[in-house]
DNA sequence: GCAGTTTTTTGATGCCCATCAATACCCTGC
DNA sequence: GCAGGGTATTGATGGGCATCAAAAAACTGC
């Protein structure tokens, strides 16, 4: 996932660094003109939808190092939403001169089709998620998919704050907020996390996997 | 979605054109390490991951026109299956191949790119549609894009033959095969549609649209 | 620290849809 | 035409989770 030096240099010249956004600010808005894509540097960014009737369906939680607004390239127009959970640092990147410089440096571009071959891979696996398997399941494959996220970048991937509400989970898993909150209580019960807030500690990562349908190595 | 004549005769070079496959012949299966991608020309492909425990999530039901494997450049390897599900005509297109000519070829490139867009798009309504809709409301909104994508290719969006089983809708929705049973003969009873076996006459599209969730146009 | 708001927890109830079961239908090959 | 397997229909039952409800806890700004 990394591109030659002289690349990044290139790239480095054409993102609008350190656009800083608070809690509850826009990136975009669906309808908009799709004018840059946006990297995340720092902080959490949710994206969403809004159905017929108003009610908002949240399609993903992004942190550090993720890229939104790519679905928006097909129709150049954004066709979601995507605000700040937290105080965030935001790259953005201008579609128009990106494209260009895919052009004359293929390790960018082959970058770029890969960033949106995984969102497509990463889509079919959330699928997979909600149309097989049941509350217990979808939390645990939800709490390990976070844990692993946080980890990748450093922090640690057994206790971490969820940026989100209840509420927000239980949107994005197809959910009520009151199943989700059973559920977070049953799993401390049962000794597989300690929750407290949205302070999240894992506790039984086997456990875990075992729930979430992926058996874990040693069995 | 069009390409200069120029650039398609460069594309045209590339694929191996007509490559006919029978009901049930694989594409693709998911290990396999990635060589090409796939055009559909004529007929039905299905793409479908299997779960840990062995049953299958099917992702797509794939119309000409449409592009399949797109979810393995990532990591050059097949995370999902293909398999046709009638008789069907497909191109294949050695990615190697057109990695390089998107270097040159500025329309392919952004064609692709907008290709890859619309895919995580598309998902992302699906997402919505499993999350927050209720069996009624995922039948008649998956009616309906049939439909829409049986017109856009010429044939009748109102009179269609169903190429797949109830089984495989019921997969695709996250709904039992019994469900799905049910439901079409509820629409039937209603009027909405009229269905004998795999045939399928949409008598009543407002009605479908409304229950989808679109509101139709006139109210 | 306190009032007001948002978020979370926990309980009670009921409905939608999965599951089980049995029959009917369709299709294919001989 | 008939046998056999796959597919579809329809009914009965039950469970998982949504929904309604109410209280507790956490956060906010002043």
């Amino acid at each position: 996932m990394m591109l030659p030096d002289a690349e990044i240099q290139h790239l480095d010249n054409i993102v609008n660094r350190g656009k800083p956004m608070d809690k509850g600010d826009m990136l975009f808005s669906a309808g908009q003109s799709m004018i840059s894509i946006f990297a995340i540097r720092t902080g959490c960014i949710k994206t969403y939808t809004v159905s017929p009737e108003g009610d908002e369906q949240i399609t993903g939680f992004h942190l550090p190092g993720e890229i939104v607004g790519l679905d928006a390239i097909n129709s150049e127009r954004h066709p979601s939403f995507a605000k700040a959970m937290t105080t965030s640092m935001i790259c953005e990147i201008p579609y128009q001169k990106l494209d260009d410089l895919t052009a004359v440096m293929p390790g960018l571009r082959r970058q770029m089709v890969k960033i949106m071959s995984q969102e497509i891979m990463e889509e079919q696996k959330l699928l997979l998620l909600l149309n097989r398997k049941n509350a217990n399941e979808r939390l645990a494959a939800f709490l390990l998919n976070l844990s692993a996220r946080y980890g990748k970048q450093g922090f640690s991937s057994s206790r971490f704050n969820l940026v989100m509400t209840r509420n927000e989970i239980g949107n994005y898993l197809g959910l009520a907020l009151e199943t989700v909150s059973r559920l977070m209580s049953r799993f401390h019960e049962d000794g597989l996390i300690r929750v407290q807030n949205r302070e999240i500690d894992i506790l039984d990562f086997d456990a875990l996997y075992e729930l979430a349908g992926i058996p874990c190595h040693k069995d």
